[in-house]
DNA sequence: GGCCTTGTTGACACAGCGCCAATAGTGATC
DNA sequence: GATCACTATTGGCGCTGTGTCAACAAGGCC
């Protein structure tokens, strides 16, 4: 497994072959199918494995005003994505493979996951409604591409990703957020 | 062609055979190789149609202040994309077959004409600087992951939609970019 | 009619994947 | 300690799909 995270992790889908996994790994090809089923059920758990982030340090963010809530929330992120920067952005910039179905799932779940905790974060954790449900994806979306121009390209600062991300979603939170049904 | 661009529309990459292709053209398989090389190199200029835009009416916008040219630029770009939207967002959401190069490569440029445009009707035209040029990428991020909410899941309207893109583009142009060098 | 260029086909070879029968380990049971 | 069930692992078969290439048809110039 830690194999094929590397290696679907540096090269893309179709230039990793089961044989390369199993050579890597030290075994048969035929037991990589046996283990895990076809290729792309394999590539569906290495997706699994990089989108799994770290849930702490989400609950204890500060219950003061929304400034600082969105604050905590962006720090949060950008800790979580410059930690597991490789593996993280990788999968995320995967985008789903060309459109394969099962793989858009899981990281639809992923942004799923972070949108939710930025409503939770934001005081809109019961019940916003759909509408809000993704304009949170979409603010996600837009972090994740930040967060690329940030380690990726390397064309902005942390500190221009913070306030880029900080401002925005403040902005989302007084203005966009109250008029969606 | 115009059935490689239907048949890459309509299912994933991987599930489209250069057969499929010939046989959709009534050709030889080996024709399809003779005029486009490998299927790889088929796929990449069906992604360059895709995302090939007009881009007309957009010099047209209004010269008003920020709000208005913000409001020409984001109705523009709606217009574009629910125009185009089954292999515009097609293209757009494969997001690159898996972190393939030179299909990143293709959807990156395309992102960089749309964020180019928006800094043009900003009037930050002229030399914004790398860190710019990367929040308006962001931005296109964004507004990307918002078409794909609106006409494929269909959880926004376009009102909504405008509302959120105008609003997060005026912030980010009176508050974010004055910041950036 | 010759002839060169272009268009088109079918077949060959090869890589990669899924499957499955066969074999080698690994304890548990008496 | 031999037997037995059960898992772990291998190598190979067949299939699909791709890239290439030599061969063949189809038209204009002379």
């Amino acid at each position: 497994m830690s194999v094929a995270v590397r290696l679907f992790g540096e090269r893309p889908y179709a230039e990793v072959s089961t044989t390369d996994v199993a050579r890597g790994a030290g075994v048969a090809r035929g037991l990589v199918n046996h283990y895990f089923g076809t290729k792309k059920e394999l590539y569906l758990e290495v997706v699994r494995v990089m989108l799994t982030v770290p849930e702490v340090a989400l609950e204890g963010l500060p219950s003061g005003g929304p400034a600082e809530r969105v604050d905590a929330i962006v720090t949060w992120f950008l800790d979580v994505v410059s930690r597991h920067s490789t593996s993280w952005l990788a999968a995320i910039t995967a985008g789903g493979m060309a459109g394969d179905t099962d793989v858009d799932q899981v990281i639809a779940e992923a942004i799923d996951v972070a949108a939710e905790s930025i409503l939770t974060a934001t005081g809109l954790g019961t019940d916003p409604g759909e509408a809000r449900r993704g304009m949170a994806r979409a603010y996600v979306g837009m972090a994740t591409y930040t967060a690329r121009e940030w380690l990726q390209r390397g064309v902005l600062t942390r500190d221009q990703v913070h306030t880029l991300l900080t401002t925005t979603l403040l902005t989302m939170v007084e203005k966009v957020f109250p008029q969606a049904a």
